[in-house]
DNA sequence: TCGGTAATTCAATATTATTGAACAACGGAG
DNA sequence: CTCCGTTGTTCAATAATATTGAATTACCGA
């Protein structure tokens, strides 16, 4: 079937006619009998009523019915693609690593689609190594994550960095200080992550090196659940501000005496893909321009309290 | 947009190569590449990574997406116009005269399209000369009614006749007589249909010569009003087998003595539709088989009580 | 670096779409 | 009923484009 003619079909029924329909379509009029003859044999049955007053076969009524769903559809997929070629329209399979794509991300993603409601988005929590993995295999198109040094496939830009702070129960003996350092909390329960948590090695490490290993810890697998493990005075964890803010009531946060621990995240996408193309630089974009900033420091309102 | 091009692309995307598909669609390679480059070029966007492992663009997967339903219309169309071939599949518009509309064609045409799922039928209710109007005008396949005689532009084939029987109040002074012939209503009321009713005429003349016009009349548009009215009491009509059995209690049939009147009811369609075609012809076949015998007599059990 | 597979390029060829001119069918006006 | 204007068809010529094989290039994995 010809999607020529099935166009100029559609035209000859709107406007009534052969001949209107050639003016309309700048064909000749020959062109219009050809293409009409040429369907109806493909599909075996007169579709319009020759001679006489402009109709339709019973056939041709069925067609046009169903064929008009078909070119509906038809231009509509251009306009999609029209629209992809600007980056108005796409589908985004990104990635992020927890706290990110819990805490930021959604009231990004929401003013993002917001503004760009023809632009889907699939969103992939996973830890660097494993987004980093499906970037490599084309399962995504970008992440946000820590960066991840694997030669020259992926190409990473830092976005910002997040500082750590130490989220205490309220009526834990050292929430009476402003700030903590390492030193304080030797002989204190400590709360960590899983292993393959991001945070993991650099509070392990500043442990070992400070308290010289005189913490109980305990591991909590997720970062949502530590805070209510807090909350019940299991211990102190070290959280990244993001986290600790909004504050669960009964806990508090503080910030590190000392050392500054912090991560840095940024936009992690295959080598090949840079720049990015269409919807994926516009949601760089808009990402590049939400995160810059918040996360760099401690000395804004909502850590004092 | 090239169908034949949207074939080969979803081909690549399910095989997983042009090579595959160029072979599996007896293609030489270059001629996919070649179908693939002119749709990308339409586009303006690329839709199918190059080198390396097989894989789809963003562009890519959207569009594959989208013309997947496509596709899927046009094989449905195709499919549609196949059965309509054969007239397993149509849309039927007929037209029907009261009260083969209301009493007989229900049941047919539940029966009918149970065993053509896949037609769908509209039903004009309208007397004969309007029906034959709409056929004239194209805007009807088909009608039940009574024949027509306008020249040669429309063919009637005769399919059953039907008898009048007088439909009696059951307290009414001739309820006790098992026939009525028209010496027996002078002097008691009738009740007629409207003008332009079928058997408006044969009624008329028949009370004129038999009765001669001694008889008080009162006019009801509606045939199935016309029962209640005959229950109430309100005096004797002349109404077709059909309508007069199943009977409303308080009512009862009594045949004709003397002369018979009926009226013929058959097939009228366009001259130039003769012999009808596809979904059509089925169902002409259908009503000739449905409709031949019964409504001929008053001699069968329905009739009697 | 070197095959081997996979896709592209290009010029030649086959196919098919398009066209104008002459012709046929139809409907309405005289 | 005939004529005329409108509308669609036929057909052979022509324009456009789809397809192809052979040579070439790109790329993956060894």
């Amino acid at each position: 079937m010809d999607l020529k003619a099935l166009k100029t079909f559609h035209r000859i029924v709107s406007l009534g006619g052969f001949n209107r329909a050639a003016e309309e379509l700048n064909y000749a009029q020959s062109t219009v009998t050809m293409q009409i003859k040429k369907l109806e044999a493909e599909l075996g049955i007169l579709l319009i009523e020759r001679g006489k007053l402009f109709q339709l076969t019973e056939a041709g009524r069925v067609f046009h019915q169903q064929s008009t769903h078909i070119v509906k559809d038809i231009e509509h997929l251009e306009a999609t693609m029209s629209d992809m070629l600007v980056g108005e329209a796409g589908n985004i399979r990104m990635g992020a690593v927890e706290p990110i794509a819990s805490c930021q991300l959604p009231g990004i993603l929401d003013r993002f689609l917001s503004k760009y409601p023809k632009i889907r988005i699939s969103v992939d929590i996973a830890n660097t190594a494993a987004l980093s993995e499906r970037l490599l295999k084309g399962e995504l198109d970008l992440a946000l994550c820590s960066r991840q040094d694997i030669g020259t496939a992926l190409y990473f830009e830092p976005l910002f960095s997040e500082d750590l702070v130490f989220l205490v129960p309220e009526r834990h003996p050292l929430a009476s200080n402003p700030t903590l350092s390492f030193e304080d909390i030797k002989h204190h329960r400590m709360l960590l992550t899983s292993k393959n948590c991001l945070y993991r090695k650099k509070i392990e490490i500043a442990l070992q090196e400070r308290c010289e290993n005189q913490v109980e810890t305990m591991e909590i697998s997720s970062m949502a659940a530590m805070k209510h493990y807090v909350e019940g005075g299991l211990g102190i964890a070290l959280v990244p501000k993001s986290i600790a803010s909004p504050q669960l009531s009964g806990t508090v946060a503080r910030k590190i005496n000392g050392t500054r621990i912090s991560i840095t995240f940024g936009m992690l996408c295959k080598a090949a893909d840079y720049p990015l193309k269409l919807a994926c630089a516009k949601l760089y974009q808009y990402l590049k321009q939400e995160l810059a900033g918040p996360g760099d420091t401690l000395d804004d309102d909502s850590s004092r309290s």
